[in-house]
DNA sequence: TCCGCTTTCGGAAGCGTTTCCAATCTCAAC
DNA sequence: GTTGAGATTGGAAACGCTTCCGAAAGCGGA
């Protein structure tokens, strides 16, 4: 017995107003095979003019799948996860799908959400966005047993769409060596809300290492400065670089907003960006256009949208799924410049 | 007949392993009465062992409430909105409700959100996060049957969660008064895919007129520059302003990435800031921080917190929803000062 | 005109819950 | 030892849809 019943018009109505059973209306609604192309019509029509709404619930149960994704994402506030998931959004919605929205933020939210798994039974597929799954925690996922994706990280474990953040960190490196900078020293972030990230976001300083190497330099001590994610700590690391005896001619951030943080430290120090001091971040966060950053840029939205269609081949079966590696390029303003004469060699 | 078997366990298996009927083991899993604390335990353990997950479809088809709640948000990807969503998400969340995200950035997925309903039958509420509905919209909108809270954006049509937008303007004005400033100039935004907002931001523009009415300071023509949301527009209009005849010594922008783009533009002109142009934004985004941009903060996260508290009662019925205005908070960092003295009175 | 094949359609089962209602049980008070 | 009120339980209908299966209808060819 219906209990708080919906008011609404249901399927039966409009197969009455039609003229047909409730199956053939069904059958009107969906597929296009089955039914004359006249009772199609009719039956189209009728649930025009009752203004009818499929009950998605009714047709899941019925059917099968649910006609959700799940995003699960960690920090939606900033540029690069908003971005993404605007990118994946704009795929998923045209594929017909709604998406759900999962907030990984903190470290008790994301133990949490792999705990208590509260998309299971929910969705038809999962778009981890912008970090790493732990193990522990990609086991944990096979219990919701559906498709997934990983967006905006390389990630073994699953399909992926991202960039190369070896190349990114070798362009952005590389770009302040051909400058003729010598002393260049950078800004590794880590976020602390991700314990993946640790072992995980290497790339970007591995590609430090190598590109010095490759032109000879050698590392000095004190020249890496790991942070937090976040453009205060960019600040705070740079002011540790400058206050050092041997400060830098140059300083590579793991992203933007670091390096935003560090010019504004180098600033206040009475310090000319680039004339004193160049800066480089990655990513091509707006702000970094806003305050003349050079960066290497990455296509965080096509990013988004290209794991969501990943994420949609996965779950028609129809194709194996392939990932993606996007380029990244980059893009130079205002914040680097060779070395002051005093300072070459 | 299931054609995709689940597969899964279902409330009939743990009722079996507790040796009770469907009825009571439903009982069992929600309710705390009618149920003897023996039996109920011992379904719950059951529950346990098999790793029963419910079905939310099945619940839901025969219950009611779908405990999904609907985020509209146009721009996912800027800072404001990412942070509003982020804390509706954290409190939806740990009110027992999953989020459905419907991003309508431009002005196709607006007319297509509210022409099409994609939310309907889907959600027991919604929250608009931070643009103004059309009252054709509005009709659009009952059919969705639902309650529905507006988040960042005072709006007569619904219970609200914002900040006085008038307050913030005149407390940024008037900071700009006190120090000394007659030639203020305004850049005003408009959002080029909110149709509304022409129509509905003025109050951060009022009170630009009301401030300076108050002080006494006529207005001078070309003082305001109406520009579409961002950074690149607001350094464009702030190139404006410095080319007329008679510059302004202070400029309030409607937001801090417009005030950053501003900034940009000044420097690059030669100027100084705050020496020779003081800038101010509003919304205290993380941005301005870096950028040392003196702003009027407005608690973005608390907004969406409060706002989904407030769908929440409305979706229980319990208490008659209330509206709530948030104070803001002026920031003064190093991007205003007292006009150089050349320039005042 | 009749046959057999294809297409279209309707009946009905089933998806996994919730809740109504009535049956059963418990237990204290008579 | 009864009786009745209240607590606990089970049976069963209903939620709105999809799809299986077989019946009815339409069609060309012999």
């Amino acid at each position: 017995m219906s209990h708080k019943p919906s008011g609404q018009t249901t399927l039966v109505d409009v197969a009455e107003r039609a003229g047909v059973s409730l199956a053939t209306a069904s059958r009107a609604m969906n597929a296009t095979y089955g039914v004359s192309p006249k009772t199609r019509e009719r039956v189209l029509a009728a649930a025009e003019d009752l203004a009818y709404v499929i009950s998605p619930e009714a047709s899941r149960l019925a059917g099968g799948q649910t006609g959700r994704v799940g995003l699960v994402v960690p920090h939606i506030d900033r540029w690069f996860f908003g971005t993404l998931v605007a990118g994946a959004e704009t795929a998923l919605n045209a594929a017909g799908y709604d998406v759900l929205l999962f907030h990984v933020g903190g470290d008790d939210d994301r133990r949490d959400f792999f705990q208590r798994l509260p998309a299971r039974r929910k969705i038809d597929g999962l778009v981890v966005v912008g970090f790493p799954v732990l193990d522990a925690e990609r086991t944990r996922l096979e219990l919701l047993g559906v498709s997934i994706v990983s967006a905006g990280g390389q990630q073994e474990a699953y399909p992926y769409a991202c960039v190369d953040d070896h190349e990114a960190g070798t362009t952005a490196v590389t770009h302040l060596v051909n400058l003729g900078h010598r002393r260049i020293a950078m800004i590794e972030a880590v976020d602390p809300d991700q314990p993946g990230w640790p072992a995980a976001l290497p790339p970007r300083s591995a590609a430090y290492h190598d590109a010095l190497g490759r032109a000879g330099i050698d590392p000095r001590p004190g020249y890496v400065v790991t942070v937090p994610w976040g453009g205060e700590a960019g600040a705070d690391a740079m002011a540790q670089l400058l206050s050092r005896p041997d400060p830098p001619t140059a300083v590579y951030a793991h992203s933007d907003e670091i390096a935003v943080g560090a010019m504004r430290t180098a600033r206040r120090a009475g310090l000319d960006v680039p004339t004193d001091i160049s800066v480089i971040g990655i990513d091509d966060h707006p702000v970094a256009a806003l305050t003349d950053l050079t960066t290497v840029a990455q296509p965080v939205r096509e990013i988004g949208e290209q794991a969501a269609a990943t994420l949609l081949t996965m779950i028609d079966g129809s194709q194996t799924p392939e990932s993606t590696t996007f380029p990244t390029r980059l893009v130079v303003r205002r914040s680097t410049a060779p070395p002051a004469r005093a300072e070459r060699g």
